[in-house]
DNA sequence: AATTAAAAAAGGGTTTTTCCCCTTTTTATT
DNA sequence: AATAAAAAGGGGAAAAACCCTTTTTTAATT
């Protein structure tokens, strides 16, 4: 078996290294490979020889919070895994940090013991989704219903024809292409976009076409 | 402690009689309020005073399938907590489901003593969420694999000032606006634009916007 | 430090597509 | 027949797309 390096980026030395204490009465096999203040320090001391199989991060922090943090990591590091730990349990965070990919998130206060199973899951599974994590998740792929809502009010406001044509938009074809494939003239397209620019409140086809995807009417 | 009373609506008459030996089983304090083959059934056996605590529900049925019985569920009786009991293992089916609020999502072929676990997870903590269900919602907010695998092929082939000048073209910028906000002549704009078309095989400032939002390059 | 090759930036000019006027014909509705 | 909506058209300015060439920067080599 493989020993487990693992890094920790957190602004709070002092719980850095208490991390690092538990770190080692929980798991026997794990290695520290290094510790960092901040992102920027993160960018600074992870190289390609030292690479962490696992980074303990933060969200709050100066200079280079956990975000940014993590989508460099995605960019330069996307091999590493990042389990969470921080004090916020806001459900925008955690959604936000699942969408980064991260394997895992925990709560400051929780036991040592679920920090060693959180290490193992990841190392062995690949993530540690605990039920704080799906719950958080479940609530918020009810709640998102905003981006329902306009794109209700979008589709209402235009007709068969139109969502048709914002459909074909949503390509490579030009407008004369689009035309031919609906069998209409051209200058009716021209009227379609017209129209749906006055609606959509956009000014160009590619603001339509973002319009469009953005708020579901079409599907990638 | 309350009896747990439970209700199974499954087409499959002979899977349902063996879920019900098998809850006999590993439930001492259980009891059927019903049975149903499909939602319309299930409408018409449903009442107040026969309300069941669980509903262990099919998603394949004739007439009546189990997204339109838990949406009519939700509606009717929103109380009753729903059990998904399907073959159906995509992606979809338990997104759409769990926005539709279950409490779980279990495979048929899941080992009898997951059953009684859950079972006993919704009636104290009012969900049972395993990983198979996590691992579904996880993936499904995080981009694909396959389209994470080109994001980072596709951001690996362009340079900094060309990853910039794409984010600045999935907008309704003119190529002249976006070259003052970069401080470059049109000329080079020019020059990125067709270096990206050729890096990303598109045709058009379209399908550039929309390559880039499909695979994650830039986020709307 | 000087030389050279490669890459990035900028330019000139042209065609195609997009976008936006405003007008006319066709189609559907009552 | 009257009216409104949808479809089509003419024409033109702006933007996008595509040539090919030149200058400037950067990096590498001797």
């Amino acid at each position: 078996m493989k020993i487990m390096r693992i890094a920790l980026v957190d602004d709070h030395t002092l719980f850095r290294k208490g991390m690092i204490n538990l770190i080692e009465m929980v798991c026997s096999d794990c290695e520290i490979a290094f510790e960092a203040d901040n992102g920027i320090d993160l960018k600074q001391k992870i190289t390609k020889e030292n690479e962490p199989d696992i980074i303990l991060m933060d969200i709050n922090m100066p200079h280079m919070d956990g975000f940014a943090s993590v989508k460099w990591l995605n960019e330069n590091f996307p091999l590493v895994k990042v389990l969470v730990v921080s004090m916020i349990e806001k459900e925008e965070s955690v959604v936000r940090m699942l969408k980064l990919g991260v394997k895992g998130y925990l709560s400051k206060d929780v036991e040592p013991k679920e920090l060693g199973e959180a290490l193992d899951a990841i190392m062995n599974k690949g993530f540690y989704y605990t039920d704080f994590i799906t719950g958080k998740l479940v609530h918020s792929i009810q709640h998102d219903k905003e981006i329902e809502n306009t794109r209700a009010e979008a589709l209402r406001c235009m007709n068969d024809r139109e969502k048709d044509f914002l459909k074909l938009a949503c390509s490579e074809f030009t407008y004369n292409e689009i035309a031919s494939q609906m069998f209409l003239s051209p200058k009716t397209i021209d009227g379609y976009r017209n129209a749906i620019f006055e609606k959509l409140k956009v000014k160009s086809r590619v603001g339509m076409a973002l319009y469009a995807v953005k708020h579901g009417l079409v599907q990638l």
